[in-house]
DNA sequence: CAGTATCCCTTATGATACTG
DNA sequence: CAGTATCATAAGGGATACTG
């Protein structure tokens, strides 16, 4: 942990935890679900895995977070410390959904959002056979252009690889555009109308894919609405 | 601010500007009312004045703070985004009350009590005419072991110096008593009765005095009750 | 899969003294 | 009062390669 400020504030307390970067990014992460070492790592790629283990071994010292071993099975699970520091990420997230201004290029990162959305999808509206999805996205460096997202009804998975099924819809997105939908900024209709998002594929399933993918974002509910901050991209 | 994390989140995004030593805790301040470069100094006593100044100049350009002059009054003030951050101190002093653990012996600050305390003065029960408390601290180094606040009907001081008007009531403490007080964890009576805490002078005022101090301590409404963390004071 | 081991280097920040 | 200037030190942390 970073060292104490001396102070008897709770904030102050508090923030000797989490004023060091990446600690509270990986609560977040441990929040939306993630529990094995390279789970979070994909979550947190640009941070190193030196990093993240020495962020772990504090956050498990500070009680904020239990290593449990089950044989060779390691996991990282949030203490109620731990589980309680939610609202505080909440916070956080809806301070800078409202507040941060728009996304930097650098800000945006295709991997990073193919896994977000991969571990939000709600299988209670998506088509109950295989499903693969298709993302291609514009503008891109062509390593992290193409995306496949396999859905099934025990598992989603990503890859950027062609796994050989059929594609069964398409999804061609600016990625600005697809993260800002992500984000709750912009709506699907208003990017297909636009043009900036197109899904191709049946009907039907251009139709709902909209729905397939639920952000547990925080703050996401508020779409900014009076002047963001001067971004400093 | 911190360098970018390259992430799309919006806690990431706003952990860009809050990842860095006291950068909270100006806003905190700011929240508490303090306008003053030098005010701000008084709450945050172990920060540089150079640190301060740069700080500042970092919420400023990133919209939270604006910078006011009027001839040679300058004022720090928050915007409306920074005023927006209030839920996330609010977050954070309330796990931080919560979870935080027993504070070290260097958390507990008589300077720091007494500048936090002066300000949250209700004058609406203390008494009319100009009144004199003296605090004194016990187990405390010499230097900083006697205060005086000054309470008149327009001003709340306090000094370590005898400003020379007879003192009203003394209140004589144990450090970590009173600033447990203060944070919300103990009560008034439950230290007078244990001794930890004995205030001396006129009977209605010694009864009346818990009522002057009101904590607008973030999170204070729970005294930890479960199990806290693990202190590594 | 779940981490460690190194290496280097920028930077953050504490301390102190000084100025308009 | 409201800051700047300067300095030295420690760390923080990014990148990469490697291990059980």
């Amino acid at each position: 942990m970073g060292s104490s400020y001396r102070q008897f504030c709770p904030v102050a307390k508090a923030m000797e935890l989490f004023d060091e970067r990446w600690t509270l990014l990986i609560v977040r992460e441990l929040v939306l679900g993630s529990e094995h070492f390279n789970e979070l790592r994909r979550g947190l790629p640009r941070m190193s895995p030196t990093l993240l283990s020495k962020r772990l071994h504090q956050l498990a010292a500070a009680g904020i977070v239990e290593r449990t071993t089950n044989g060779s099975n390691v996991r990282y699970v949030l203490t109620p410390a731990g589980r309680g520091l939610e609202p505080v990420v909440e916070a956080l997230g809806t301070w800078g959904a409202r507040w941060t201004g728009r996304l930097g290029d650098q800000d945006l990162d295709p991997t990073l959002l193919m896994w977000d959305m991969h571990r939000c999808v709600d299988r209670t509206v998506t088509p109950d056979s295989r499903t693969i999805v298709q993302f291609t996205f514009l503008g891109t460096a062509r390593a992290s252009r193409r995306w496949w997202m396999v859905i099934t009804s025990g598992d989603v998975d990503v890859c950027d690889e062609d796994p050989g099924f059929e594609v069964t819809v398409r999804v061609i997105a600016d990625l600005r555009a697809l993260t800002e939908i992500w984000r709750g900024e912009l709506g699907w209709s208003h990017a297909l109308r636009s043009g900036a998002v197109v899904i191709d594929g049946p009907v039907e399933l251009r139709r709902s894919l909209p729905t397939w993918f639920v952000p547990r974002s925080f703050g996401a509910a508020a779409p900014s609405v009076a002047a963001p901050l001067v971004s400093d991209g």
